[in-house]
DNA sequence: AGGTTTATGCCACTCAGTGGCATAAGCTCC
DNA sequence: GGAGCTTATGCCACTGAGTGGCATAAACCT
């Protein structure tokens, strides 16, 4: 669980804060898995990192936020893509999907993948952590609705079916994320690629599927 | 904000139970509405139901849980016709629209319909209300699974399917739910009856909606 | 009425999260 | 290479949610 180093030219206070970033949410996702997250005080947490518990909230706003980070830098990246890619025309949820892949695409390839998969089972097990990342979800969903009606002109507010087709996605990105976190083996960030596809190709007969 | 009348021929302990349960919703629905979530302390609260903190807890989980208590009772009923109602076949969301509906139908005509107002009013104002209430869905989704695994047979774990037209499920309810609680107007269960089937009715063109 | 069960109240405690203010570390410009 | 500004950090005291333990009281059951 190595500090990631800061990237070369920033200025040295930069550099420290970005350092205490990642130290803060290795160590939580460390302790967390070890000790449990309610077995986990923040006391602890910030002894173990040198830290007054006041910066520590001034990097994060809960303890349940200090162990989301990974996921939030890829919902960050999601609404950064839906904002500046250029739009190809067609399904809207072939939009969402492209666009979700190209966000986990910029994810740092080292590192990432493995907090992200603690992050999960650790939510897994911790009913206060899974709400607040369904709650960032939730954010994440009101924000790209607002950037598909300013882009895409769809204003009309009653119409209900980018919100919908939103929430497949997000569905999607769930049911793959599951899939990848508990399956056996080792764990990559191509593979959950693989999963979200799978996911996302799931959805027109999820729409159909017939029981009894 | 009437007390509930408890329905008659319960022993009186069981009476006064739940009368204090449904003070201690009425009251928080009107206090936090009033004052905001984070502006009522709970002992505020217990202190107008007149009862000790300690009582709070034995009879909810946590601040947020009071609040959400009518929507529970909604999903509890859902799971429950989900449980028992005859099978029909055909498609998995049509028989998750009626079931869901079905449960809609069992909640009382008088209140519930006011009180989900203020609740889902309030969890749009307040982060860890919604937090609180998207996990809860999330809970009751992964028991319909293991409903559905059961009764219909859907026994491949890697079928996404079920969970993805589950939660396509909730998408339609919080998309109708939204549209409800923020419309002008007088609301009525009926009104959202009708909601939750235009949202439903919306989901197969949102899968094939084309932009740009 | 008398004994059992079960809900409530009270008290002391832990821990997350916040506000205010003093200090120290990094930055900037001469 | 300091003087002076800016910004991050530390410290302290505080609020409020949530819990455990034990004593009391209310309802239940002959």
């Amino acid at each position: 669980m190595s500090i990631v180093t800061p990237p070369a030219r920033l200025p040295l206070r930069e550099r420290k804060k970005l350092r205490t970033r990642e130290a803060l949410i290795d160590t939580a996702l460390e302790h967390f898995t070890d000790r449990g997250f309610d077995g986990t005080t923040l006391d602890d947490l910030c002894a173990a990192v040198e830290v007054s518990k006041r910066t520590f909230f001034r990097y994060f706003d809960s303890k349940e936020d200090v162990a989301m980070a990974p996921t939030q830098d890829l919902w960050a990246a999601f609404l950064d893509d839906l904002q500046t890619r250029r739009p190809t025309g067609g399904p809207l949820l072939t939009l969402l999907q492209d666009t979700l892949l190209a966000a986990l695409d910029r994810m740092p390839a080292e590192g990432w993948a493995e907090r992200v998969l603690l992050t999960r089972r650790l939510a897994a097990r911790t009913p206060s952590m899974n709400a607040h990342g369904l709650q960032f979800c939730d954010r994440t969903t009101r924000g790209a609705i607002t950037i598909l009606r300013e882009r895409f002109g769809l204003t009309d507010p009653h119409d209900l079916r980018p919100r919908l087709a939103l929430d497949m996605m997000v569905a999607a990105f769930h049911c793959a994320l599951e899939e990848w976190a508990f399956q056996p083996g080792p764990v990559s960030r191509d593979d959950l690629t693989a999963r979200l596809r799978d996911a996302f190709a799931a959805i027109p007969g999820s729409v159909t599927m017939t029981v009894a």
